[in-house]
Formats: C-alpha cells, structure tokens, sequence
DNA sequence: GACGGCTCCAAA
DNA sequence: AACTTTTGGAGCCGTC
C-alpha cells in the first residue's frame, strides 16, 4: 500500500510526505499551494492512500479543481475510533492523555465553501504532528486484537468522509420553481413583506374562532393548553399525536395549522433562499457524528430530516434519472446477523423479515412482528412491544440474548462494540456518581430508583448502540463499495457528468444517473449491498435486500 | 439582545 | 398510534 501525506508547511506550502506501512517517511516534496491539485491528479494514478487530518478541509478545494481521489486515511476520524475502541484499548493511542485530536481541539468543519474564494488548501494545519499521528495508528491497528475488523472499519469511515465531500461538492438536483408552487399550494403565495401567508392565516383564525379565542398565539404551546381548558378540552400535551385522540371540532383547524406552520418554518421559502442554489441543495453531512457512528448533518439544511413532503422538488435533469435504493428492514437483518441466531437468520433471508417472522410462528400479524422488534432494538419498557418480548425471546433466544446482554452492561457502566470495533462511550461522571451514591450507607429511596432509572436508561443506549452502530457500518461498507463500483464503471469523465451518489439517510442512497445508465446503476447497488453483507458478516447467511425505484422525482419513490 | 432550557416535529 | 433509540432546527419563554 501506498501512502502519501499531506500537511500544512509554514506560510503558502504544502508538505507531501510519501509513507512506507509503518509511516516511516520514504521521501519529502515541498509544493507551492496553487501546484497541490495537478501534483495529487497525477500522483492518484498510483492509488495511494492520502493520509490527511480531516477530510473536509483537504477535499473540497481538490473536487473544486475536479481532482478526485480514491482512498484516504481521515486521521481525525479514525483517531476518535482507535480511542475508544475495544479492539485497541491497550494501545498508547488509547491510554495516553488527551492530546491535540481529542476532542476539545475539534474545530467545526470548516466552512470550506467561503474559504474556497480565497485559497486553494488550507493554510494551517488543524494539527500538529500528522505523521506523528498517522504513525501510533498505525502501530495501534497491527497490535489491535482484531487488525482486520478495525482495519475494516478505518477505511470505511474515511471513505465515507470522501463520499460526504462528494455529495456537497454534486449536489441534490432540486427545482425551486417546483419547490415554490408546492408551497403556494398548500400555504398560499409567498408574501412579500414577512406577513403570515395566506392560507396558513386563514388556517390560524379558524383555530381561534373555534376556540373562541380572537388573540390566541397557536405557536405558543401554554397559551393553545389554555385555550384547551376554557373550551373544556382535556388536553395535557399540544403534541399531534395526543390531539388526533381528542374529538372536538377545534382539534382539526389546530392539526391543520400546526402542519403549514411546520412546512413554512421547516422547509419552506427561506430554507429554499438559503439552501438551493442553481438548482442544487448541498446537504452537509457530519461523518461519525452520532455517537454510534452515524452520520448527522447541519447548517440548516437538514439533509437527515428531509421531510417527504417535499420530496417532488427533488427532480432529476433532463435526460437523467434518479436510482433510489433502499435497505429495507436493515435493523433486525443486522440484529439477525450480529448475534447469530440461525432461526432469526431465516427470517432475515426473506423479502420481508417481518412476514417471515409471523410465517415462523413466533407472533401472530406483521405489526406485531414489527413492534416486537422495535421493542427489542430500542429495549421497551410497557405497552405492547414490551408484552410481546417473551414470545420473541421463546422464538430467537439467542438474538434477544444479544441485545439483552448489551443492555445489561449499560447498567452496569461498560462499554458495548459494535460488529467492526466501534465502542461507545461511558457513561458521564454524574452517571457513576449517582450509582456509587445509590449503594452507600445514607442513600434514600428515592435516590435508588433515579439511579435505578439511569442506569436502565443508560442500558437502553448500549443495547440500541450495537444495533444502530453496526447498521451504520454496513451503510458505510455499503457506500463505500458502490462508489468504488461506479468509478470502475465510468472512465475518467468527472464526478457529475457519470452516474454519482447525491443523496444519503441512514439507510437509503440516492444516485443521479444518465436515464440509460439506471438499469447499471441499479444493478451495482445491489450488488454493492451484498458486498457490505459480506465485509461484515462473511458467510453468515442473512441478505441485505434492496427496495430500488428508477424515478425522475425523488416522491416517486415508496 | 443574548443565551439556555423546553416543547414540538422531521428523519432513520 | 405510540411505546423504546439516535439526531437538528424552529419557536417560545424565562433569565441575565
């Protein structure tokens, strides 16, 4: 393997260090900035790894120049795995203080976008010492317990920092004149002064006049509770959900207004002025930034909340279709394969999991078997889901086992790990204290049952986290192997003129393709879908099934 | 006027 | 229909 490294030099240069396995530098080269994009174009032909601090400082100034890589090492990222991880926990890596890339040094992605118009790269390092760096991970992955998995896992995260890079550089295709007459429909024409619009205005009076209100201020949750109880309404929440419940003819003006406010403020003009550009909305993604290894996302654009309400401004360009593929029922499939549960495996071999989990004879209808399984990832406490556990656990006792397990050493304080090595967090210094302080002499009963209920808290988080952090990792294996597949497939012509990724959420992509193209592109997501099955699972026989619409707007999908 | 906590809602 | 997990953002409201 090739590595080259980039850093920082003093002042307008950039060092590029080339790299033996160990890190051991094999040879320097000084570059001037502006040389950086033609010098990484060329030296790409090799297929080097490029070791650099954080992928969203060095990345987007290349793809701007239309210089693609293949492969990086995102030191940032792979740090704050190696750190917490079980699989090195042993490692000067992990035991030694906190240092420069822990995560009080974590400045904010840099707004790389503004920075771009004055200089190629950056020009300071985040960093000290990226070699350095580079050099103890390396030595904590050959001494890890299990090099292969964390291995694994590195090169997942830092390509998947490469694909966020690439999302934000092409761009969701989205017609703001669509966009703009779906909000005129439902909220009326967007007013030119800041006044409510129309239709929302009109929804707002109804809501008073039925509540016989003429001043009420439906945003304001303790005033519309108010209002509730002088109209003999017995309210406690103003959630949706509650008041679909109650039946009074107040009850719909108020859902009606609560959905429009909701668009308006959420999605609607303003977000359009700040979030799309020339026909382009560029989600900004946060690689691992969920503890669990998720990505989040910020700047306002909400690319994970994407409501689908909105999803028909989402329009390929002409000529060009949109491939969404989605990974159905991933949870309980990845559920099946961590805790090999050969009964639950089966299940997780059919089209739709939770019809065979019915066919099985474990529950009695398929919402059942949906809410059991909710139940057991996320550990219910009452309702339904918490009544149907012990059937499921008589049906797949080692799958229950599994997540059980998980939950229990969250109760007591431990860590959980994830499939590939990614560990979670302990529990905050409050959290101990309150424990030890519920086992001391003077503890008093009601400082033993809110210890009781953090520590049953904190188990529901490790019990989900090996769950969600494994699916996150087969999304990532999943991501990683399709971009790979399209490069392959694709000759040199840029990123955007080809099929390439414009979309991610969690467990769905999205690729915008030449219309001839679709029939391919689909055919590498599933097969890029059994890839990351195998990467995590080898042999074990559960299926990854896709759900895929070959669409021309993103609503058409599902 | 800034800030933090709270409520509510969008996604998986 | 939610319950039970992880998030980000808007708006309200009390405090400084």
């Amino acid at each position: 393997m090739v590595y080259i490294a980039l850093n920082s030099g003093s002042d307008r240069s950039v060092v590029l260090s080339r790299l033996d396995d160990s890190g051991v530098v094999t040879e320097d080269q000084v570059l001037a900035r502006a040389e950086l994009s033609a010098v990484v174009a060329q030296l790409e032909s090799e297929r080097p790894r490029w070791v650099w601090d954080d992928t969203s400082r060095w990345y987007p100034p290349l793809l701007k120049a239309e210089v693609r890589v293949e492969r990086c090492v995102d030191l940032r990222l792979c740090h704050a795995i190696l750190r917490a991880s079980a699989l090195t926990a042993s490692s000067e890596l992990a035991t030694a203080a906190a240092g420069p890339w822990d995560h009080g040094a974590i400045e904010p992605a840099v707004a790389a976008d503004n920075a771009l118009f004055e200089v190629d790269v950056p020009i300071q390092s985040a960093r000290e010492d990226p070699l350095d760096e580079f050099r103890m991970q390396r030595r904590a992955i050959e001494s890890s317990i299990d090099p292969g998995r964390i291995g694994l896992l590195l090169a997942a995260e830092s390509a998947g920092a490469l694909v966020a890079a690439e999302i934000h550089y092409a761009g969701l295709p989205w017609r703001e004149d669509l966009h703009d007459e779906l909000l005129t429909r439902h909220l009326g024409p967007r007013p030119s002064n800041g006044e409510r619009p129309r239709l929302l205005a009109a929804a707002l009076e109804r809501v008073r006049a039925a509540l016989g209100a003429p001043e009420l201020n439906v945003d304001s949750p303790t005033e519309l509770l108010r209002a509730f109880a002088h109209a003999g309404i017995a309210a406690t929440s103003t959630r949706s959900w509650e008041l679909k419940k109650i039946d009074h003819p107040a009850i719909a003006p108020v859902l009606e207004y609560k959905k429009l406010s909701r668009l308006l403020s959420a999605n609607g003009w303003h977000w359009l002025d700040t979030n799309v550009h020339d026909g382009r909305f560029r989600p900004e993604y946060v690689p691992g930034g969920v503890v669990t290894g998720r990505w989040a996302s910020t700047g306002g654009g909400g690319a994970l909340q994407l409501p689908k309400q909105i999803r028909e401004a989402v329009v390929a360009d002409p000529g060009w279709k949109l491939v969404v593929a989605d990974a159905s029922q991933l949870e309980p499939r990845i559920l099946a394969a961590l805790s090999g549960d050969l009964a639950m495996a089966e299940a997780g071999r059919s089209g739709d999991m939770y019809a065979a989990i019915v066919a099985s004879g474990a529950v009695a209808s398929r919402d059942q078997a949906k809410v059991a399984m909710l139940g057991a990832m996320y550990g219910a406490t009452t309702g339904e889901s918490a009544r149907l556990m012990p059937k499921l656990t008589r049906a797949y006792p080692r799958a229950i086992a599994l997540v059980e397990a998980a939950a229990r050493a969250g109760e007591r304080g431990e860590i959980v790990t994830t499939r590939l090595g990614r560990s979670s967090p302990r529990p905050g210094e409050q959290w101990r204290a309150a424990q030890s302080d519920a086992y001391g002499e003077g503890a008093s009963d009601a400082e033993r049952t809110r210890a009781r209920t953090q520590a049953r808290g904190w188990g529901r988080f490790t019990r989900n986290f090996v769950v969600q952090g494994s699916a996150a990792e087969w999304a990532l294996c999943w991501m990683a192997t399709l971009r790979q597949s399209l490069r392959a497939s694709s000759g040199s012509a840029w990123l955007t003129r080809v099929p390439h990724l414009v979309f991610f959420m969690h467990d769905e992509l999205v690729i915008h393709c030449p219309a001839e193209a679709a029939q391919d592109v689909e055919r590498i997501a599933r097969e890029s879908a059994a890839t990351a099955g195998r990467l995590l699972f080898g042999a074990m026989p559960v299926e990854f099934p896709l759900s895929v619409a070959i669409v021309d707007d993103y609503s058409q999908a599902k």
